[in-house]
DNA sequence: CAGAATCCGAAGAGATACTG
DNA sequence: CAGTATCTCTTCGGATTCTG
């Protein structure tokens, strides 16, 4: 038992758990931090509050439609909070939550990760693509 | 430059590099890794080498053709090695690779990340969906 | 300016059946 | 036992249009 604790986790409890061991909670993490979108959002408010209009300008590649659907999911999982102030024309500004904060600093292990083998990952893939 | 160096990684580098900067990188990292079943391979081939069959029983809830599949991707990314023993009936077996272990330890941050906070999640979205 | 609503194509993922 | 192929269903994500 003591042997793998590291991958414990990730493993499934026996028969009786089927359906919903700790894998469940991990994998809900990752469908909301590994979307297209969400970490990029997250990263981007990392510098403080923005607007609507400069999310989607820093962002780069978001269409409307995206960002307002991921910030809705961000809002509702509680990593981003929203205010809106009632202007003619209206101003909403985007915001880290402190959960959103703390999240941010697990990624970058991963954001380094992927800086220091994604060379590694892609000359794999060629050689994979050169055989056959 | 330095005020925030830790989300700068995931930013836009500016208009010039517009669909390929460095968020490219990661996502294409998050994709592989935040996909539904990648993470759960890699984790269960932490406990050393094992065969089709008993990963297919050790991640319960993975049909055949999914276990194919993302094996395949995870061997061309050069994280799970492949090896095949030409006997009958057919054995094959799967191992993490030195790159598949080493990208489990920035994945346990997440990993334990999610087992501390997805509490906050839950909660967060119950209040979320009680408004309106 | 912010966002809701709709339509549509592409990719993800399961079920099943077939081969060596 | 391991792997491929096909079929289908759902989800993701972009484009567009419309409102306060």
């Amino acid at each position: 038992m003591a042997a793998s604790p590291a991958s414990a986790v990730l493993e499934d409890k026996g028969p009786c758990s089927a359906g919903h061991d700790g894998s469940d909670m991990i994998r809900d993490v990752l469908s909301r931090v590994g979307d297209k979108w969400s970490l990029l959002i997250v990263g981007s408010l990392q510098d403080g509050p923005q607007r609507f209009t400069v999310l989607q300008r820093n962002i780069a590649g978001i269409s409307h439609r995206m960002l307002t659907h991921t910030l809705r999911n961000l809002e509702r999982d509680g990593l981003v909070s929203r205010t809106s102030y009632p202007e003619i024309p209206p101003r909403v500004e985007y915001e880290a939550t402190e959960l959103g904060r703390t999240l941010f600093e697990p990624v970058l292990g991963l954001v380094s990760w992927a800086a220091d083998h994604h060379d590694d990952i892609l000359a794999s893939r060629e050689a994979y693509d050169d055989r056959d």
